[in-house]
This record gives C-alpha cells, sequence and structure tokens, in this order.
RNA sequence: GCCCGGGUGGUGGAACUGGUAGACACGCAGGACUUAAAAUCCUGUUCCCCUUGGGGAGUGCGGGUUCAAGUCCCGCUCCGGGUACCA
C-alpha cells in the first residue's frame, strides 16, 4: 500500500526525505536562475511586499526573527503566481549604536562587524528558502546609499512649510517674500514668534538672515533641552529613554541644554493624522500614532498682566471655564518668569528654581508631591477682569502649548490639587448633577457663574467662549499637538555624517549634491568626546577641511536611513537619483508591509513624514509610503531568573559573589536571567551538594563564558566549595517567564536548530501554523511533529513502494471536491493573512486525499501549486520528478472550480429551542414546508414536543432548523 | 489614571455578515505491527451523570436583547500593549 511506505528519493538514504540535499540543490538552481529578481514589466500588475529590514547584531537570527519573513514570503510567492510582478527586496539597517559599542570593546571597527554580521543574515536568510531579489540588497551605511540620505536632508534643509499651501517651499521662496513683504500674515511652521517688516528683513545682516530662516527650516538647528546620558555619551531619542533611564544598558538620562539639528516634523502633524484613515494598518497601530501626535482642539488666550506690558499666551482646550481660572501657573523654565518676579519673592524663585533644576527627570517623574510658589505679580482674567496670582509650578511643562496654563481648580484635578494646598480660591463653573458618574475629564454639564455663559451646556459654551475670544481680539481657537519636532543629532560615530558646513561665522551651508556623500573618515578611536562632542570631532583634517570652515560633526540617527529605504529598494544602483522616476511611478508605494509593533512610533512616523516631504516636491507618486500594514506578533522565549534572597532559609543556600551582591544593593534579591540548562539542572543530580548540604552551581560557571556566572560562586572540587573572596550566602529560588527572545537572556534559539531536524519547508510552516500572524507566542516546539507529519504524508501521496509514482487517471468526483475545497479556503485565507488555518485546510486536504489513496496527476499537480508559497522547496522537489522543467514557484496558482463543490444535500442540525437534537441529511431543493413537515414527525422531535404547542418553526437555509415550543 | 487589544478543552488554536462551539495539530489513553524499543498506523479524547442510548453543564464573572449569543448591548474582573502631570 502506497501510504505505508517511506519514500525515498536519493539512493544515499532509506529513512526518509532527504530535506538537506533538496535544498542545497533548489537554492542553488534559484540563484542561478535569477529566479526571483525583478524587473519593470509594464505588462504585469505590480505589488511590492516589503519587511522592515533588520539590523544585523551579532546574535544573528533567532526563531522570533522570521515570523514576518515567513509571511511576507508566503504572500509574496502568492501574489507572483496570481500573476503579479513582485517586489520583494531584503537589506539592512546597518547603522546604529550596538556597533559602535562593541567596536568601543573590542577595538573592531563598526564597518568590519557590520559587514561579518550582514553576511551571517544574508545567509541564513537565504537558507530560509525567502524569495528575496537579492540583486537589490541596499545597507544604510553603504556611502553609495547614505548619498541619497544626505540628499533628502539637503533638501529638508532647504525648505519650509507653508501652512497655506498645505505643502512644502522652498527656502528660495521664501527669502523673495522676506524681502518684498517681511513675515506679516505669512502662515508657516515655524519656531519664530517676532514679526519683522521687508525693510527689518533687508537690513539685517548675513547672520541675522540666516538665523531667522533657520526658524522655517524643515531640518534646523536649535538649542533645546536633550536627553542627554552621560554614560554613553550621547544625546538619546525620547523613545530610547525608558523610566529616566537608557533603554539600552540603563544608565541614568539627565536633560541638558545643547544645539541640536532638529526635523520639523510638527509641520506635518495633520497630514500624519488625518491621513491615517486612508490606509489599512491596524486599529492598535492608529491609535499608538494618533496617541503620539496628541492633536487637542483648544483656544489660545492672552491675558494681560497687572502693571506690565507683558502678556502670557496660554492654552487652555476648556475656555468655557475661564470664569473659573483664579490664578495661572508657569513652567519653571518659562521666558517671563524673570520678568514677572517681584523684588520681594526673588529670594523664594530662586530657591524654587534651584530646587527643581536640581532634580532629574527620574526624580521629577517619581514626585508625587505638588510644588510650587507665588511670583508676586498679578494677571487680569480677561473676562471677570479680576487680578489673579501667577504661579510657577513643576506640573506645568515646558514644551506642551505654550508653557502656561489659566488655572481652573474647579474643573481640572491638578488645578484643584494645587488649589488646595496653597490656599488657592475655587469657583465652580459647570454644574455636572445632570451627570451622574461624569468626572472631571468629561466634557460635559451646564455653565454657571460664568456670565454670557450661563446656562450653556459645555459643547456650546466651548464655541462660545472661542468666539467671544476672537472678538475681544485676545487669542485664536487653535490646534495643540503632543509630538514634538524631532532631534536629530547624535554624538556618535557610527551614522551618516551631516552634509552640513559652517563658515567663520557659524552660519549653516549644505553640500551640493555633487559633493556627496560626505563619507564617514576612518578612525579606530570610537570614544564618546569630552562635553557631548562626537568622535569625529577629534579629526582635525575632516573636522576642518579648509580655512575657516568646519564641518557638522555629529552624525544623524539610525533612524535617517530607515526613513526612506523602501524607496531605495525600487531602483537601488542609481547614482543620478535616489530612485528614477520611472521607477518610482511604477511601484509607487509598499502594496504590504510586515514587521513589528516596535516601530510604531520611530520608523513608521518618519518615514511617513519624510515620504509626504517628497510627495510635495512631487518626487513621489503617493502620500503615503504603506498601503498596508501588518504588526506580526513577537515570538517570546521563556526566560529562566534566579531569585537570590538575603534572608537565606536552610534549604537553598547559594553563595554569591561580592559584585553580584553589590550590583543589587537596595533591594533584597537579586533576579538573574540564567540559560535554561542551569535550572533544569538545579535540584536535579547534577547540581553538587558539599558535605555541609549546600549546594553550589559551578557546574556552568566553567560552562559559559558570563562574567555573571563565574562570579556567582567559588571554585568547586570534590564536593568542597572555595568561595571568591568576600562571597554572601543567599537563598536561591528560581522562577521562568515569557518574554523577548535575547541573547543577554540566554535564551535565543537559531533557526538552525529546527531547520538541521525537519527542514526548512516544515520550519516554515510550523511558524505559521503556531497562531495568528499577529499575535505573541511563546516558542515551544511541541507541536512540530504534527507539522513534519504532514510533510511526509504529503510526499507519500507521490509515491508507491517508495518509488515516486503517480497515475494519469481521471479524478473522481469527491477527489475534485476535496481538492478544490482545499484550494478555495487556502486562497481566501492566504488573501486574508490567516495563514495558521490555510495550513489546516491543506492538512484536511492532504488527510483525505490519503484516505482515498488518490495519487492521481490531475489532483496532486493543482495541489503541489497551492502548497508551493508555503513549503518551497518540497512542493519543488515534487514538481521537478512530475517532469516539470521550469520552477513550481513560476506556476500559476489554482482556481477553485464551484462546479465541483456544488453539494446535493445539507446537513441541517435540528434544534428545540435552540438546543441541538439532532442531525438531518435533506436535499438541497427541499421546500421550507416540506422541511418543517418531515421535522416534526421525526420520533426526537415528537419525543421533545409532545404535550407541547409547537409555536414556530425556523428554517434558515443552508443552516439550521429551529423547533420552538 | 487614560487609550487600544484580548480571555474558548490538558496545550497551541478553529468558528463566514448571530445559526452544529472545540476545525487542524500537540499531548494523553487504548489497540495493531515488533523479540523489544523507536518510528508508523488505527480508535478514543470539553466536563459531569446513569452508561446501550441518552441527559445535564459549558467560550473570564454577573445581567440583558433574540427562536438562537463565543459573536450584539450594559456592568464587573483579570491579562497583554501603548501612554502618562498634555492644560
Amino acid at each position: 500500500i502506497a501510504h505505508a511506505c517511506r519514500i525515498t528519493f536519493s539512493d544515499s538514504s532509506d529513512t526518509m526525505i532527504d530535506y538537506k540535499d533538496i535544498e542545497k540543490k533548489w537554492r542553488a538552481r534559484w540563484d542561478k536562475d535569477k529566479l526571483y529578481e525583478v524587473d519593470i514589466d509594464e505588462k504585469k500588475p505590480k505589488y511590492y511586499v516589503l519587511d522592515m529590514f533588520p539590523y544585523p547584531s551579532g546574535a544573528g537570527l533567532h526563531v522570533g526573527h522570521p515570523l514576518g519573513y515567513i509571511a511576507s514570503d508566503i504572500f509574496s510567492r502568492y501574489k507572483r503566481m496570481k500573476g503579479f510582478n513582485v517586489l520583494h527586496p531584503m537589506g539592512f539597517d546597518a547603522f546604529g549604536l550596538p556597533a559602535e559599542e562593541y567596536a568601543l570593546r573590542t577595538g573592531i571597527h563598526p564597518a568590519v562587524s557590520t559587514s561579518e554580521n550582514m553576511a551571517r543574515y544574508r545567509s541564513q536568510l537565504s537558507s530560509l528558502g525567502f524569495s528575496y531579489d537579492w540583486s537589490r540588497e541596499v545597507a544604510t551605511c553603504d556611502p553609495k546609499y547614505y548619498k541619497w540620505t544626505q540628499w533628502i536632508f539637503t533638501q529638508l534643509f532647504e525648505h519650509y512649510y507653508d501652512q497655506a499651501l498645505d505643502k512644502a517651499m522652498p527656502i528660495s521662496d521664501l527669502v523673495k517674500r522676506f524681502e518684498k513683504e517681511g513675515n506679516r500674515g505669512l502662515q508657516a511652521a515655524t519656531t519664530l514668534s517676532e514679526i519683522f517688516s521687508a525693510a527689518d528683513w533687508n537690513s539685517m545682516s548675513r547672520k541675522e538672515k540666516a538665523a531667522v530662516l533657520m526658524h522655517y527650516r524643515l531640518a534646523y538647528r536649535d538649542v533645546g533641552y536633550v536627553n542627554w546620558c552621560e554614560e554613553l555619551g550621547t544625546v538619546l531619542a525620547n523613545d530610547q529613554v525608558k523610566d529616566g533611564v537608557s533603554e539600552r544598558g540603563g544608565h541614568p538620562v539627565v536633560q541638558k541644554a545643547m544645539t541640536q539639528w532638529y526635523l520639523r516634523i510638527t509641520a506635518y502633524a495633520d497630514r500624519l493624522l488625518f491621513d491615517l484613515e486612508d490606509i489599512d494598518w491596524s486599529n492598535s497601530l492608529k491609535t499608538i500614532q494618533t496617541n503620539w501626535i496628541g492633536r487637542s482642539e483648544g483656544a489660545s488666550i492672552y491675558f494681560e498682566i497687572s502693571g506690565s506690558r507683558e502678556t502670557i499666551e496660554i492654552f487652555t482646550t476648556r475656555p468655557d471655564t475661564i470664569f473659573g481660572a483664579t490664578y495661572m501657573v508657569l513652567a519653571p523654565e518659562h521666558d517671563l518668569v524673570k520678568t514677572l518676579t517681584t523684588p520681594d519673592k526673588q529670594a523664594e524663585v530662586d530657591a524654587y528654581l534651584n530646587y527643581v533644576r536640581s532634580k532629574s527627570e527620574v526624580e521629577r517623574m517619581a514626585e508625587k508631591e505638588v510644588t510650587g510658589v507665588f511670583i508676586g505679580s498679578y494677571a487680569i482674567n480677561p473676562f471677570t477682569e479680576e487680578k489673579i496670582p501667577i504661579w510657577i509650578g513643576e506640573y506645568v511643562l515646558k514644551d506642551y502649548g505654550t508653557g502656561a496654563i489659566m488655572a481652573v481648580p474647579s474643573d481640572d484635578e491638578r488645578d484643584h490639587t494645587f488649589a488646595t494646598k496653597f490656599n488657592l480660591p475655587i469657583i465652580q463653573v459647570v454644574d455636572k448633577s445632570d451627570y451622574p458618574g461624569a468626572t472631571l475629564h468629561d466634557k460635559v454639564g451646564r455653565i454657571v457663574n460664568s456670565g454670557f455663559m450661563n446656562g450653556m451646556e459645555v459643547p456650546e459654551a466651548i464655541e462660545a467662549a472661542c468666539s467671544r475670544v476672537e472678538e475681544l481680539g485676545i487669542g485664536k481657537k487653535v490646534a495643540n499637538y503632543k509630538m514634538r519636532d524631532a532631534n536629530f543629532s547624535r554624538q556618535r560615530y557610527w551614522g551618516e555624517p551631516f552634509p552640513v558646513e559652517y563658515d567663520s561665522e557659524g552660519i549653516a551651508s549644505i553640500l551640493d549634491v555633487s559633493e556627496l556623500p560626505l563619507t564617514l573618515p576612518e578612525t579606530q578611536d570610537f570614544k564618546p568626546g569630552i562635553g557631548g562632542k562626537s568622535p569625529l570631532a577629534r579629526i582635525v583634517e575632516w573636522v576642518n577641511p579648509s580655512p575657516g570652515i568646519s564641518r557638522e560633526s555629529d552624525v544623524m540617527p539610525a533612524v535617517a536611513g530607515s526613513s526612506w529605504y523602501y524607496l531605495r529598494f525600487m531602483d537601488p544602483h542609481n547614482n543620478e537619483a535616489f530612485a528614477s522616476q520611472k521607477a518610482l511611478n511604477y511601484w509607487e508605494s509598499v502594496d504590504l508591509y510586515i514587521g513589528g509593533s516596535e516601530h510604531a512610533v520611530a520608523h513608521l512616523m518618519y518615514a511617513r513624514f519624510w515620504h509626504k516631504f517628497l510627495f510635495d516636491k512631487g518626487l513621489v507618486p503617493t502620500h503615503e509610503p504603506f498601503k498596508k500594514l501588518i504588526n506580526q506578533g513577537m515570538i517570546q522565549g521563556v526566560i529562566e531568573f534566579i531569585f537570590l534572597e538575603k534572608d537565606s532559609g536552610q534549604d537553598q543556600r547559594v553563595f554569591v559573589s561580592a559584585e553580584i551582591a553589590s550590583q543589587h544593593p537596595t533591594t533584597p534579591y537579586a533576579k538573574i536571567p540564567v540559560p535554561i540548562e542551569f535550572v533544569s539542572q538545579y535540584g536535579s543530580q547534577d547540581s553538587y551538594l558539599n558535605e555541609k548540604g549546600i549546594r553550589s552551581f559551578l557546574k556552568w560557571s566553567k560552562d559559559y563564558e558570563d562574567a555573571t556566572f563565574k562570579s556567582l560562586s567559588g571554585t568547586f572540587e570534590k564536593g568542597k566549595v572555595t568561595l571568591n573572596p568576600g562571597a554572601e550566602e543567599f537563598r536561591m529560588t528560581t522562577l521562568s517567564e515569557l518574554g523577548k527572545i535575547s541573547k543577554s537572556l540566554y535564551n535565543v534559539i537559531n533557526p538552525e536548530e529546527v531547520t538541521e531536524k525537519y527542514g526548512t519547508d516544515c520550519f516554515r510552516l510550523y511558524e505559521m501554523f503556531l497562531g495568528p500572524i499577529e499575535q505573541s507566542k511563546p516558542w515551544d516546539t511541541n507541536g512540530i511533529d504534527g507539522v513534519s507529519k504532514f510533510l511526509r504524508k504529503f510526499f507519500d501521496l507521490f509515491s508507491s513502494q517508495n518509488v515516486f509514482d503517480t497515475s494519469d487517471e481521471e479524478p473522481s468526483p469527491e477527489e475534485l471536491k476535496v481538492l478544490h475545497t482545499a484550494i478555495k479556503k487556502v486562497s481566501s485565507d492566504i488573501e486574508q493573512f490567516s495563514f495558521n488555518t490555510a495550513i489546516s485546510s491543506m492538512m484536511v486536504c492532504v488527510n483525505e486525499l490519503r484516505r482515498m489513496e488518490c495519487n492521481k496527476r490531475p489532483i496532486l499537480e493543482p495541489l503541489v501549486l497551492l502548497i508551493a508559497p508555503f513549503a518551497p522547496f518540497v512542493s519543488e522537489e515534487l514538481w521537478s520528478l512530475m517532469g516539470h522543467e521550469t520552477s513550481v514557484h513560476l506556476g500559476i496558482y489554482p482556481v477553485h472550480n464551484e462546479k465541483f463543490l456544488i453539494e446535493e444535500t445539507v446537513s441541517y442540525p435540528v434544534c428545540i429551542n435552540g438546543k441541538k437534537r439532532g442531525l438531518e441529511e435533506l436535499d438541497k431543493g427541499m421546500s421550507r414546508s416540506d422541511m418543517e413537515a418531515y421535522v416534526l414527525q421525526l420520533d426526537y422531535v415528537q419525543k421533545w414536543i409532545a404535550g407541547k404547542k409547537v409555536r414556530k418553526v425556523i428554517v434558515v437555509p443552508d443552516r439550521m432548523i429551529n423547533v420552538v415550543v
């Protein structure tokens, strides 16, 4: 019997399918035939499938990485077989901190380690059978690539954002306008508040003009507070700081004023927000971006100051509560603090400012107590005309809104706490009695104690207040954003140099495209410079290329190169442009983008911003870069921890070196990740007991080179423990958690460990079979045998007595039905990215054909095509064994034919009061009344309805029958 | 705190617009083959109760709508993610 046999297609092995041979053979063949290379082909519709390109880390790929790559590969292959011209490229996000830190530790140049890591990634990726067009590979650290990263930067420098036209326009236009009419009435994104006339402009010095223009450029230099990490010697982006310490390494981060490059991403805030509607991204991802942009609508209102000509501009979302504004609060860093502090309050204010400055970001965040101080001046509430005191307080942030608020203690929780603590007046202005359960945050209620607004509902009052504010000329309706302009400078080596030079007056100018790329200079000295300078600053001949000229010594952040790489893939070797217009117009944008949600903010926001900028310049044909985006889940690893507690017990005692003990001085215990081997060893016969009954764990301290383990204990010899000097006694317990896979957590599993044993196709199928693609799941190989068996059963369909053997007989209707059911289901599942269910229906199909002992070519051929995107190697082998000369991956994906799926009968569940009591096979054409009559006379139905009145019978065609009594 | 997701057998997970809950697979149990084991194949497998056949319960908890609810509505609860003095 055919299916009982093991198939051997190579004479060298008598066990089972020799995956390794098959894979090697076809990989070589695909390379030779350039099977996956694509070119512009106007005759075919295009489809662009992109993976988020990886950072080539030293640890190589682990089982988590390929999840998204497998999914995108299946989809690419599917689309290709559906007749699309598919662009499916891969490259490397190759600039970044880890390589530089590695260089600092080892002296190995980042370029060297990066290129080694890329080679390893490339070989791992191609061994997984991905259909990348490697001829299009890009690496962001390649000067041929970053030439264009630098070029886009120069373009951002040369443009400003015109809010009237709602697009980026050349700075040269702006200069013309300034010469003629100054900046009055100009609607542009800017950090400049001064108004100047044409005469003012024309009388400015070159340096002054440059300074003004900086306030308009989309790439600009400004002084700002940055997250400074002394340990890493660099500025970090907000998303690289977690809980006041650096995400990488956990070093303290403080605020420091530095001159930096910024990108004016806030100019695009509204478009970044509203265009989310046009793209097919997950709800949660859109929500994250929406929250990040943080648009809130309200009013900006000027408050006059009693006895001063200054005014304070505030932003509020609740102008309706202005009658309840009983005091004001400025951020401690607010510009007006100096002017508005009265002499009698000076000492108190200075003391407070010192106190605020002395606090690190961590402390400030941890602070629960409200703090603040009265600065002596009074503002005038423009509606009540009352004098209200001006305070400064930490809870008002310098960076949000205008850095100043009108405080309405009756309707804002924070203002309320503040007012209560400092005994400031509270006036109720919103009556919420009609809305039980409403909190202070809810914009509902009836306005009271508020003059002309009395009796209005909140939304109406907000409108009324805005109108009145505009009538009085003391403010206007505005939108405010949480999003900040993006800091674009890093005091580092391994990044793109800025294509910027400063003249003797310090005026910045950009390099012409003909001078690009400005390549990174050679050095072996990567140490961070003094005072936050980049290592580049030390290379004098590079920083000062000619007398009076100095170069920018900072480099761009890693996010620069990844903001446009998807465009470069369209035309990767172009030396005249970032990509040709022909290629851009053909490939347009990414149709399907797959990657992790950890890039939800930084990368995706920057890429959208750069894309929109290029769109404004007419250089890309679409206004969004990624039409559809799927976040694959994370494959989690099991992390084994040991807990070392200082209150030692009798049993699980272990001695720990002084180093570890001192690393955890503030906690009563240490939680240390350890390799899984350690935990399985713990408590087993492998662990050693010394004469005192103290367990020591020394075997692994020899096995693992890591310093942590070496220092965990002493040296072990013949049942005796010799403690390291200063070792302390701890009690030890173990704990398992799920979390990310990482070298530092000792839980990395490489794909090779799986492909070695089961073959690549099995690995691919298994990762997909694990569950929905978006879902995170722990890696375990418990179910892998099922997928492996499926592949073997599939192979077996083609064999008889260990020999490849198929028949050309006409298939039966049953066989056709099985096949076409699978074709229909698999295709629609792929379209919905439901790969786990697609695989399960392929399993059903193979199981049934096997039961029928079907080995007919007209069934098996389409089946091979159907499975090809999932299992590219095995299907290619079978396809070739069936006598085909060309690759299965150039085949046409099967299409199901409804005529094979037609059923003559339908099996109806028969329910009594919605509860299933039986199953009836009924003719498809049976009328409703016949069905009712048939069902009612059934024995078991009679039993249930006996003595009761049948109220009605519900017949849902093709679904079910429900008898209601 | 706020904003998104999510909670289904021993496990991973199925279930189209409300219409047979548990597809597919793992694991487990029993059986076949074998000197034996592995591998393979067959049968069973949500739980509980008499056990031939049936009966009851059941998709985090409590209510509701409906002939019918995992699916819709209201109130809770737990888990995951994002964000946090955002005025």
